[in-house]
DNA sequence: TCTCGATTGAAACGATCGTATACTTCAGTC
DNA sequence: GACTGAAGTATACGATCGTTTCAATCGAGA
């Protein structure tokens, strides 16, 4: 047996339990037995289970979000000339990735790990809160920061806003039906953009009717 | 001892216990601890376990909803002549109850319902997801209907809108800060008005940007 | 071939889980 | 005052939890 592969196998198959059956509900016996390893197999490649279940965290938002800052820093001409297209692309750049990854042509090895994520963000009993705190932090630090370049509003209106579009896009990305019309496209591309357009634009257009006291 | 009081006091503290250390993490040993009652009487007076988590969801549902089903139903002259009045009264009659039961001036008995529906929204181990969407399914019915009546949507992209809407709404009114900021403001109503306004005025601009093609 | 650290295996630990059973208490009725 | 049925208490059951211990095994370097 290769080296390092009953380690590999461990968190594949507690990833595809604890997406499945829920974080709370998947036991380690569940995953040994999933992946034939041994009880004391997990304690000895990770310490305990806990750290286990923060290390398929961390993979998760780590690789979301070299995707997420990657676009963003390639965004280039920004301006305020045309505010409803920059703020487009910055929402494309930052949460293209998190609809690709959670239902695009290839989600088998990555909707898990945000399916996970979303679950912790509502538990309450502490899992691997605060992994996940640092990580979507840096990311909401940059792309406020993108936006902030070239739209009026105030710190604390922009916060706001992005707050409302990033529970909805997270929301809808892992939605399971969103996966199924994916799915049994012919063309999971197409089918997946026919789903994001839509709220990239109500989001633009939320973003942009938050600041010019419209709509009372 | 008064009759059926050793009920209601389960019933309490399973709430607040299943707020605050999650649903998954409370016990039923926890819940008798908590209010002195016997291990025996969850089963005496609820049958098992589950089945008090699922009433704890169906009170909170049912108490939303009968608010919000009331401000939708006195709903009137919604006109398209006037759209984004007309889109913000219904998504102030939908919403504003469920701010004012997590954050407003008198949360303390509804907070904590909402709070278990929101874990739950998420939780694949499936306690009472059941229950959960019929509540739900009532309510998306109504509310479309209302918004419908005036906008020119097509149905699936009503239904997109409302979906991002609705996950920003439960995400912010659930937010640990959000009802901090109420709580230590000299007007609670005034606070999570300065709250709520922005998110519904992001609401009506993301919904009116669906369909008017803009943007890209 | 021998050795030694890395890895795996088998078995048990103490704790806690949800549930079930049997007994006691007690108000209300005839 | 005996009886009834609802409500509450005490205790135990079997199962499963995460973790620990310790011996067996493997693989590469000497």
């Amino acid at each position: 047996m290769r080296r390092g592969e009953v380690r590999d196998r461990l968190l594949e198959a507690a990833l595809r339990l604890c997406a499945t059956d829920g974080v709370g509900a998947t036991t380690i016996r569940g995953v040994i037995r999933e992946c034939g390893a041994n009880l004391n197999a997990i304690h000895y490649h990770f310490g305990s289970w806990p750290k286990l279940v923060s290390e398929l965290v961390t993979a998760a938002m780590q690789g979301l979000n070299d995707e997420r800052f990657e676009r963003l820093d390639a965004l280039t001409d920004l301006t305020s000339d045309d505010v409803p297209a920059s703020a487009l692309a910055v929402l494309e750049a930052g949460y293209a990735p998190l609809f690709r990854r959670a239902a695009g042509p290839d989600w088998q090895s990555t909707r898990a790990g945000l399916v996970i994520v979303q679950q912790l963000r509502f538990d309450p009993s502490g899992l691997g809160l605060d992994v996940l705190d640092h990580h979507s932090a840096e990311f909401v630090r940059r792309i406020e920061a993108r936006l902030g370049a070239f739209l009026p509003h105030r710190p604390a209106e922009l916060r706001a806003g992005m707050q409302a579009f990033n529970a909805a896009a997270w929301d809808i990305a892992l939605r399971p039906d969103t996966l199924e019309r994916t799915r049994s496209a012919q063309s999971p591309e197409r089918a997946l953009k026919r789903i994001t357009a839509p709220l990239f634009r109500f989001g633009v257009g939320g973003l942009l009717a938050m600041s010019k006291g419209m709509a009372k």
